[in-house]
DNA sequence: TATTAGCACTCAATCTATTGGAGTGCTAAC
DNA sequence: GTTAGCACTCCAATAGATTGAGTGCTAATA
């Protein structure tokens, strides 16, 4: 048995009409509702094909139809594909250049958040493809070294270097240098363990102070590890019964949102995925974090300039309003691009 | 009426009761219960009388008594005076020093929410009383500056300035003797804007530019937008029916946590108070906090060397177990002192 | 005078029918 | 292939009935 074109009209209007309601819907109700002009009595029987077929869910004997996670799927993807709803209004946006990144993520997780009603993140960028612009080693102490790198697109890093030997200026001067010769203008792949050891040789005489001190910025440079996440809105999933009604799952989400490392993955996983048409939904089991079983996710992968990406994602119950969040998260994108080249 | 010491005997188990049941306790548990040997008729009268004096409350009639606000108030102070339980240990703590300060909060956060299975916040420490310690200005790029300020205890802080005419090394090296004559070894406070104009007029020449720097440099010194909260445990109100039960109110707490300016104020109370005994119990409408309600909040003041001053807190219902968590936050200050003294 | 036993009363919580209605599946007719 | 009709199912809501923990009051007791 195969989807013909009235089977996929009904089971459109059967999701469009639980998504409004979040009720099992009939076969009356979809009779009425259609312009397919069929009785619900025929309704009915193309109903329970499209349950055989496992679009459509009967909670109970007795009870209208919801979705199947592959009927949402089958919603999802045609609606992405056919319909291109115009970009609505972002409300409470604002985006200024001069913004530290830090509030500006935080200020686009809670717009999203209130603009949706569901809950939103967002990840820093990661820059791993940008060029290394500026490296400096100062002396704050007798016993302490401040490595501060700059990395293209200002971001900025600190590291405090605890030393031996109290070294003077012109050390500290030669390995400025040393370090700015070899490594600037590289990126983050571009530094390998190799490279760093043939300076730790050149170095020569100090090695014992000067190994601690390329080994610190090693460990500065290393990108993966400041991975932020921000998030806001998670109040909004008491909005949802089917979220809240069971306290065990409603407190995993929760803590999801609280630890972040969690959606880690998911950013992780947006990020990857090459053939990126920009926009990807998740339902229910698809999604790569635990504890989301019940929820659908949309990410985009945004951009900053080259080489910085980030991820945003929003995270409702199954029955979100796909359209609207895929239109908001793509007008944010808009704006976010404009901001750049700004 | 006066509380007799029968009658404070009497509150107290009822209360203790409570905290352990969560359920209303009638009068013959308490005639059991206690060693006091007065039938459930005497606790009964008793009971009417405390009543009476507004320490505990009956839902509805035909129903038990719980502790009222002032009820669970006298019981914390009593508590707080007479008992001194041993202190416990703190389960997967390990303190190390050379730990960054944010990963070391966050971990605190978390180690105090699963110790107590309540919800735990700490602040950064606030370091108004500690000195400059060094600041540079470097140049990243024909247009931009970078200034880096580092504060005694190495909270390190980054500005980007954006310049519109280039600076040649000479300048920059002049600014950088003039930043650092003037102001190193100073604290926060005794930085003001007298001194900021005095140094604009000595730069002289490149005021324009100059005062832009300085601006920036005053920018980034100032303090108090960076206090971060870290949270953890969020999750364990939902081990709380009287918290959850109501969807609202749940919903409000979680937004408390998330978003965290709130718990900025009940930071801001906690270190204000002078009269430090260290530990401070707010109950129901005490907390400065909106949403808390129905919630208890056991704050604590810690210290990390001088000055550097932050707010630990815990947050649960009412029926918290005030003892436990007390003894807590108490081995939870001993070692983050010993970890300072090393 | 303080304490206690005894009893009537109250009220939330729990259980048990009972009912109404939305919805289905099936069959027979169109 | 479509539809009307009907019996059937099952949830959800409503209304009693029942239970039990707990109280307040009174009268007896120490």
């Amino acid at each position: 048995m195969e989807l013909d074109e009235r089977k996929k009209k009904i089971l459109y209007a059967i999701i469009q009409n639980y998504l409004e309601t979040g009720e099992p819907v009939g076969s009356r109700t979809i009779s009425k509702y259609t312009d397919l002009n069929l009785s619900s009595a025929t309704i009915r029987n193309e109903m329970s094909d499209l349950e055989e077929l496992g679009y459509i869910i009967q909670p109970h004997t007795s009870a209208g139809r919801i979705p199947s996670d592959k009927g949402y799927r089958f919603y999802v993807d045609t609606m992405l594909t056919e319909k291109e709803r115009e970009v609505e209004e972002l409300k409470g946006l604002l985006l200024e250049k001069d913004e530290k990144m830090d509030t500006l993520l935080k200020r686009v997780a809670r717009v999203l958040a209130t603009n949706t009603n569901y809950a939103a993140m967002i990840s820093s960028p990661q820059y791993h493809r940008n060029k290394l612009k500026f490296i400096q080693l100062s002396r704050i102490d007798a016993r302490q070294l401040l490595a501060v790198i700059v990395v293209e697109g200002n971001v900025i890093k600190n590291s405090v270097i605890n030393v031996e030997d109290a070294l003077d200026d012109e050390t500290i001067l030669k390995l400025n240098i040393l370090l700015n010769t070899h490594l600037n203008g590289l990126t983050m792949e571009e530094i390998n363990l190799g490279m760093i050891s043939a300076m730790k040789q050149q170095a020569g005489i100090h090695s014992e102070v000067i190994a601690d001190v390329i080994d610190a910025v090693a460990e500065a440079i290393k990108a993966d590890e400041d991975l932020e996440i921000y998030t806001s809105g998670a109040n909004n999933i008491f909005r949802y019964p089917e979220l809240t009604d069971n306290k065990e799952r409603a407190s995993e989400l929760i803590t999801t949102f609280e630890e972040k490392q969690m959606l880690g993955e998911l950013v992780q996983e947006t990020l990857a995925d090459e053939n990126n048409t920009g926009i990807q939904v998740y339902i229910g089991d698809e999604a790569p974090v635990e504890g989301m079983k019940d929820c659908s996710v949309v990410t985009a992968t945004y951009e900053l300039g080259e080489g910085m990406k980030g991820t945003i994602g929003i995270i409702g119950p199954k029955r979100m309003d796909y359209e609207k969040v895929v239109a908001t998260l793509k007008t944010l994108m808009n704006q976010l691009d404009t901001l750049y080249k700004k």
